[in-house]
DNA sequence: GCCGCAATAT
DNA sequence: AATATTGCGG
């Protein structure tokens, strides 16, 4: 039992829009069905309607009774629009629309009249799994206007706590920094694109690029300071004398880890062999050129594969 | 708490 | 394809 309390606040997030409770409202019985099984498929509470007027009235007894709204644009008995603006400023719930029209006019009208989204059918599954979004930034900004906002930390849990779902993991759970330590890491993900994300508090992380200027620097850096001497943590600060920003210690550290075996320094063949593909494509991009380099292969990869890395590199 | 290293993930 | 992350012994 160690502790990576970080852990717990994604698993928390990753699952919060269980239970979720969507209304969905539609006078076409078709598009009810796609849009309700996605909305299944994605573990929302799902209550349907076909009639405006109705779900007007089942909102009015309780307004509490959902979490968000999902419904179409033109419908029959009520114009899409009238209903947005007593469901959003009326009941202050998140309303999502949905239409087949994706004129740029109609879908600005949308927003305006106080749209959190406006979903152009055939509306994709993406768009459904990342729609509980809507109704925690919804409730975020209330906290915001309340200036109750805490640290984001708080702001989990207070949102959660508000949004009163029953979701899979508890909210204290993530106050007791438990996690199993050799832990295989292995999450949801069925999903091809994702990259959405929780803009919110997981920002999209940027893959760091090393350029052959970069490279340059970070040679400096280390024969700088010479071998013994150049480790990861000091690299970095030469490194950040050097102007070099936005790079962290462990780019760093997976940069000088690759150079070491480039530089064959004790490691063993089966080592090379695995990384052998990876060093071959950082001298390429570099334009490094290294002196020595053990080429051994056993097993595993193909001669094809051996002799094609081989005439990649130059040494 | 950082280091090097290896394995595995993204 | 090109790192990033993680786990472990030191």
């Amino acid at each position: 039992m160690d502790t990576h309390g970080e852990k717990t606040k994604d698993r928390v997030v990753d699952t919060f829009p269980v239970g979720m409770r969507v209304l969905l409202l539609d006078d076409d019985r078709i598009c009810i069905k796609i849009v309700t099984k996605m909305l299944k498929d994605c573990q929302y509470e799902v209550t349907i309607s076909r009639r405006a007027q109705e779900a007007l009235i089942m909102l009015r007894e309780d307004k509490n009774r959902f979490d968000i709204v999902l419904t179409d644009l033109h419908m029959p008995d009520m114009d899409g629009l009238k209903l947005l603006e007593i469901l959003g400023l009326e009941m202050g719930l998140p309303v999502v629309m949905m239409s087949s029209d994706d004129g740029e006019q109609v879908i600005m009208k949308g927003i305006i009249y106080g749209a959190c989204d406006y979903l152009v059918k055939p509306v994709r599954k993406e768009a459904i799994k990342y729609l509980w979004q809507h109704v925690i930034r919804k409730k975020s900004n209330d906290f915001k206007e309340i200036g109750e906002l805490g640290s984001v930390d708080d702001m989990v849990v207070k949102l959660i706590k508000q949004c009163d779902i029953n979701h899979a993991y508890n909210v204290t759970a993530r106050n007791n920094e438990n996690t199993k330590s050799s832990k295989k890491r292995k999450d949801d993900d069925d999903d091809g694109g994702e990259t959405t994300g929780i803009a919110l508090y997981r920002e999209k992380k940027q893959r760091f690029h090393w350029t052959v200027e970069l490279n340059e620097k970070f040679v400096t850096a280390v024969t700088q300071l010479g071998r013994d001497k150049a480790v990861p943590k000091k690299i970095l600060e030469v490194m950040q004398e050097m102007n070099v920003a936005g790079i962290t210690r462990e780019n760093i550290a997976s940069h000088l880890q690759v150079k070491e075996y480039i530089l064959a320094k004790n490691v063993s063949e089966a080592t090379v062999n695995l990384r052998l593909l990876n060093v071959a494509l950082l001298c390429r991009n570099t334009g490094c050129i290294f002196k020595s380099i053990i080429v051994t292969f056993h097993g595993g990869r193909s001669k094809k594969s051996k002799n094609q890395y081989l005439r990649n590199l130059r040494y």
